[in-house]
DNA sequence: TTTGACATGTCAAACGATTGACATATTTTT
DNA sequence: AAAAATATGTCAATCGTTTGACATGTCAAA
């Protein structure tokens, strides 16, 4: 692989000059620039990033750590970081962390070995002090884990309120609801607080089933689902967190021969792409999967350039009717 | 952040004497290593890994382009790519392509740059030319692009004939099949083949469509299902090139009003997750997305290490009967 | 007592690039 | 004709780590 020495000999240019026209300093004149660059041209020459991070202690590399990149949501969530960060000159180093703290602790440990200007953190199962302690440009989706450490999430208070009182509206008065696991310390949790607070209103007995956030534990779901309709055979709203959970809603409801949307009315969340891939398509609370992306590039960079930044960026949410209400 | 400099400084040693310890050479006595361990923990010393890289020429990086993670499979592609990585000691640098020959190029370029110490290719528009100069370790997936690169698929062909002939010997009579861009030289096309293959052997008059492989273009896949019922009202068979297609193909049905699978069966391909997802959960044709992963990580070390390898590995494919046969 | 194995240290070069200081031309402006 | 701008070069330091060569010890075995 060719450096910069050989493109100088090849130029007949000494290594500084060909480093000023890479690095666009200094006097240079066109026949030299032009020269120069044929010459990187010819012997294919890329610029080793590995010397110039060392040196400018900056690697442009983001380091992403999520749950899995296989669950729709953290898929469409890479897509679009990864989209934002090229375009502002930022690689993504991915990461699954299975939600293991052991291997969520391995992953931060081997970025900073890999000097990333900065981590998304869209998994959190650690310490808080180990968070604080890395010292280096970090934001996390949906977690809210420290006064300094800033947070992007779209408003589930909101999100959770949209969906339960269209359920109510829409005449359902026996609603089920399933969350997340409540012990973690997700603002996921908003939802179901809202959700509470819409039944309360309304002198609805609420139903809540909290389930483990493991998407590809498909079993669990269908148990989960099956028990939900035996022990509730009445129920007419179900509210699920999340798009997959709320698309295994609607095939139990296929087996157990209740009628979406007459019998039961059914709403996820997220706005996955797969929402729209089933039948009937899901009615689901938005998130603004892309701006989150965007913001939290943005958020790294800016600390990085210490520009200001907000601690907390609250997205809005947004009910998309489809045909499960 | 602390340097090697700083750790042997505290530890009281010589810096070479930790880089000893770090890389487990030459004699070292219990103590000294304790000790040297114990001030890397205090100081919360991580090895800069790029100063690392740069000397020993490699970077233990492995480029990923795919189209765009936020399809369903690569998205689980770049799962099982990552863990397998990351068990062998490497890291992914995650792109996207969307397709586009500019942004390919570019992220080779960028990867390039960066010193990866391999591609994997799931997205190849560009000409051969352009792979060949490359001169790093590369494998593809499902492209055959030049005898040089290996390239790892899944036995299309075979997925092909299984899925025509489950539709045959269902009974079905007037069978369509939607397939990607057949221009595109992917060994996908060869399911098409088998496709054809299998109508012209049972004397059937095969549908074929083509569409553009853009998951996203959601109006894309409506239309052409909706006109494709349109102009064959009597269809009784689908055969689709993807778990997604198919799930468009799932929601036309509910719309005309053809019940699955009494109606109309359906098989989708790839065995997405999603493809158990959607109600009625999709029968299809399942590739070792995992296999497909862990090979190609291994292909890129091997050829690291000049270690055998073969030019083409053809992975086994299998039929996941579920509910829309 | 000699010989090795063990333990640690010093030193310098290397990986590939950037950068500042300084030198030396040639051109262009005043 | 002097001053300023332009163009290029030389040189050395730096980023953080590894590694080979070599020196100097200590300690145990032969």
């Amino acid at each position: 692989m060719a450096t910069i020495h050989d493109v100088a000999k090849m130029a007949k240019v000494s290594v500084t000059t060909v480093s000023r026209v890479l690095n666009n300093r200094g006097y240079i004149s066109e026949t030299t620039r032009n020269k120069v660059f044929q010459t990187m041209k010819e012997l294919n020459y890329q610029p080793n990033e590995l010397a110039r991070s060392l040196l400018r202690k900056q690697s442009n590399v983001i380091g992403l750590i999520i749950p899995n990149v296989a669950h729709p949501f953290f898929a469409e969530l890479a897509s679009h970081v990864e989209r934002y960060a090229y375009e502002n000159g930022y690689k993504i180093m991915l990461c699954n962390s299975h939600l293991d703290p052991v291997k969520e602790k391995e992953y931060i440990d081997m970025l900073k070995r890999n000097r990333v200007d900065g981590i998304i953190m869209g998994s959190h199962t650690l310490e808080v002090k180990e968070y604080k302690e890395l010292h280096s440009p970090i934001v996390t989706i949906d977690r809210q884990i420290s006064e300094e450490i800033p947070f992007i999430s779209s408003d589930n208070y909101e999100g959770g309120r949209l969906a339960a009182q269209l359920l109510v509206d829409k005449g359902c008065r026996k609603i089920a609801h399933i969350c997340g696991n409540l012990e973690l310390q997700l603002l996921a949790n908003q939802r179901t607080a809202a959700f509470r607070d819409v039944m309360a209103e309304n002198e609805i007995e609420p139903i809540i089933i909290q389930t483990d956030m493991n998407v590809f534990d498909e079993q669990q779901y269908e148990q989960i689902m099956s028990r939900l309709f035996a022990e509730h055979p009445e129920i007419d709203g179900l509210f699920a967190t999340s798009d997959i959970i709320a698309s295994f809603a609607v095939k139990e409801c296929r087996k157990a021969d209740k009628h979406i949307p007459e019998q039961i009315k059914i709403v996820g969340y997220d706005d996955v792409s797969a929402a729209n891939w089933i039948t009937p398509s899901l009615t689901t609370i938005r998130q603004p999967i892309a701006e989150i992306g965007r913001v939290a590039v943005d958020s790294i960079i800016r600390q990085m350039n210490n520009e200001p930044l907000e601690h907390r960026y609250v997205l809005e949410v947004e009910l998309v009717e489809r045909l499960t209400t």
